[in-house]
This record gives C-alpha cells, structure tokens and sequence, in this order.
DNA sequence: CCGCTTATGTCAAAGTCCTGACATCAAGGA
DNA sequence: TCCTTGATGTCAGGACTTTGACATAAGCGG
C-alpha cells in the first residue's frame, strides 16, 4: 500500500476537468451540438425531436409522460407539444376520456419529418458510438444507468 | 421457436431509451438536476459553480475561456461573471492591459463560498462513480473523451 | 504600411426553460 | 360516503440561454 507513490490522491482529480461529472457534462454538449446543428435543417428542436421519437415507439403518451421521458417540465414540454401540434406533426383528442393525461399520436407527416430526421441524428449517433471499442459498449450503457439510478433519475 | 433468439438488431436499437445517447441525456440530466439542488443551498447555479471552479484551478481566465470551459455561449457566461462580481465572489480589472480578454479571479469570500460548494458536489460525483466498477473507470473517462472528440468537442 | 482574418467583449432581442401556484381528476383508506 | 393523497394540465412570472449583430484589438501576409 505504501509503495503507491503518486502525490495527487486518485478519487478526487486536482483538475476538474479529470472528473467523470465534467466529461459527461463535455460529451452531452458536444452531443447536443451537433444534433442542434443537424436538426434545424430539419425545423426542429431536440425536444421536439425526442418528443417524436417517443411518440413513434410509444403512441399515446401523456404530456407528463413525455415531459419525464425527455428529461424536462411538463411545462416546457407543454409548449414544445403546442408547437408539434400547430405543426400538425401530433394530434391529441380535445377532452380525456379517462383523466386528465390527453394521449398524444403522431400524424402521417409527422411520421415522414420523424423519417427524415432519424437518419441524420442516427448517422450522427453512430459516429459517435464508432469510436468506442465495440466490446466495451455494453460496459458504457450499463455505467451510464448505473450512474444515473445512483443519483436518482 | 428456437431459444432466446436477438430479434432486434444490435446496432440501431427500437428503442430510442436504449440509445447512447438517450443514456447519455439521462446520466448528464440526472447530474445536473442533483447538482442543481445541492448548489441551491449554497445560493450558487451550475454555471456558477463551474465558473468558480475553472478559475479556481486556472486563475486569470478569460470571459470566452471561461465560456469554453462552461460549454456556454460568451454571452451566457458574461451574466455569469456579473453576477459573480455582484456577488463578491471574483474580482475583473476594469480596463485590459493587453488585448480586450479582462482576466478573473477569485476572491477570498469567492474562494471560500467554493470550497464550502465544492464539498457537497464532490459528494454527489462520488457518490455517481462509486456505482460504476473501478477497473471500469478509466476506460469510461477515455471513451467520454473520444465521443465529444468525434462529435467535435 | 495596409488590409485581412481571427478573437474578444458587449448590446439588443428573442426564444427557451424553470419555479411557483392553482384547479381538476382518479384512487385509496377511514 | 368523505376526504386525503398523488398525479395531471395549465397559467403567470421570472430566470436563463441563445442568436444575431457590432466595435475593438491582436496576428499575419501582402
């Protein structure tokens, strides 16, 4: 144990920039750059756009279910539904037959928008994921879950 | 039907939750939401809490550094430094000596208020990395590098 | 020396997002 | 039955961030 020579303790990194916090941080930026910058070809938003994609692989949610499924407040996730809605991308039912959650659907065109857009934030994806050696990739999801039930999400 | 056979394919998942980059979202969202509460106490947001941290360990940076170092517009962390030096907590030359960049320091309430905010946030990061295997650590830092590097970060 | 490029700080305007609050609705227990 | 709890949709207000634009200043090559 005493043969362990370095200065700096290992745990808590001198730079900040050495956290696992920060290069998160630094990796969902740079994500989130680029699928801005592909997206607004597209005239859309990354909310708008994960909305979609929620909406696609589970019809009918709720905009509280999808607020907690793109990680925002029901109320920014009110206003991006407004938006796809006045788009005619969604369409949701005037009244609730059951509650208050108004099931949310995708339309033909937001269908095919959804189409266009996939391919470009896939392509950029898998960009990314590619310069990961492909066996520690199931390492790397499992420790991103791990590290987000730890702190709660 | 034969026995457990990957239906889905391995590579673009079905479902989006399964994605990196959904993964991703959810581990830096989850981050940011525990270190937003935690620096509430502490009357400082992420962004200030970041901007405290960069100078204290690169004494003299700039606005633009500082808003790289941020992954925040120039303009974003310039509201930031005022309410800093508002505050108290960094201290600016009102004129430059050479070029336009002001170089910033902590003051010593700054200093402090930092090192009371950098405990609990080192709380929370440890207490994210204990849950990820520690011979894992290092390959995990590496591949957070090399996707914000691809994706140009 | 002069023009060009790059980088910086700043301002104005807009958009985005969150906090706080309220009313509604379903489910469960006293 | 009542009513407490939890979840949802919505509104208003403010805080934060970004986009676009402009002027200034250093570096560089002609």
């Amino acid at each position: 144990m005493e043969d362990r020579k370095p200065v700096d303790p290992p745990h808590p990194a001198r730079d900040v920039t050495e956290h696992v916090g920060y290069r998160l941080k630094r990796t969902a930026a740079a994500l989130r750059g680029a699928m801005d910058k592909a997206l607004r070809e597209h005239g859309l938003t990354v909310p708008q756009y994960a909305c979609l994609e929620l909406l696609d692989q589970q019809p009918g949610l709720s905009n509280a279910e999808l607020a907690r499924g793109a990680f925002v407040t029901r109320q920014s996730m009110n206003v991006v539904l407004r938006g796809l809605q006045d788009a005619g991308l969604i369409f949701r039912p005037a009244s609730a037959d059951h509650g208050r959650a108004l099931p949310a659907h995708l339309t033909a065109e937001g269908r095919s928008r959804l189409d266009a857009a996939r391919s470009v934030v896939y392509a950029i994806e898998r960009h990314m994921v590619d310069t990961v050696p492909q066996r520690r990739l199931a390492a790397l999801l499992a420790d991103l879950d791990r590290m987000a039930a730890a702190l709660g999400g």
